[in-house]
DNA sequence: GAGAAAACCGCTTAACGCTCGGTTTTTAGT
DNA sequence: ACTAAAAACCGAGCGTTAAGCGGTTTTCTC
């Protein structure tokens, strides 16, 4: 008897290679067809018809893709920007090992942009100014 | 005939749920055999030794934990520490979604830290001082 | 040398993404 | 309205990886 394993929720929102093929096709330009997305797969890859549909059927499913019904056709674009997406899959990492201190996250941050130049130090700084008023513009 | 697939090499350093808790495990208290790792996972998953012990070796595989032999048992213990494993895992993530703009990771990681309160945005201010710093510095 | 404990080995299961062909539905053209 | 084309839909197989375990062999200790 094997015992049932406990379903491998690890990153909700990781998504395999031909998904994210299919995003990037849907990011550079939206409301494609599932032929025009998979027109603009690199060629290299060339999966069928089939697959890029079935594909984009699971990214509808995850609710990474919207469509709607044009004609015979559904038309698809991408309902997460690039950029939520990475911020969503940056959460669940975080969430997965971080250890409460924020310290730690801060740290691993600043290591991974380890070349950071200083115009982008300067960027950042913007923004954690413009983060604090909003703090303070939420406080009532 | 089906082509084959190119190996999704998405996110290379992702673990699965066991391999995390027993990295938990290993942070927690370095230096255990297979059987005291078993013991320290949480009741309510209480998975055999022998799956203990794969799961160990397919962590030493991927050289996230190391192992002395002592005496007739392997000694284990993590060669990653927990806020390095999450860089590396920040670092994937980040590689596979930038689009280039430095921008578009801070803004992702200021979004993500959303709920940062305003010591902890200090602190995020302390290290960028220390960032730029070590740039001057750097230069010469 | 005997016994126990751990490593080692090989297999099974489960989940998930990729892959595709065949069937059905829908649309457009005549 | 009939037909042909195009797309959706369906179901199945394959690859990979983690989880899971038991049986066998190695190895250490007494």
């Amino acid at each position: 008897m094997i015992k049932k394993r406990s379903s491998s929720n690890v990153l909700p929102n990781t998504l395999g290679e031909l998904e994210l093929l299919v995003m990037e096709a849907l990011w550079l330009q939206p409301h494609q067809d599932a032929k025009n997305v998979c027109n603009n797969i690199p060629r290299a890859r060339q999966p069928s018809l089939s697959t890029v549909q079935s594909t984009l059927e699971r990214l509808y499913k995850k609710g990474l893709v919207d469509r709607i019904k044009t004609g015979h056709a559904y038309t698809y674009y991408s309902s997460v920007s690039r950029s939520s997406l990475l911020a969503r899959l940056m959460g669940d990492v975080i969430h997965l090992l971080h250890d409460g201190r924020l310290e730690t996250i801060l740290s691993s941050f600043v290591n991974v942009a380890a070349d950071l130049d200083e115009k982008s130090l300067n960027d950042l700084e913007a923004l954690i100014a413009r983060k604090k008023q909003d703090i303070g513009g939420e406080k009532k």
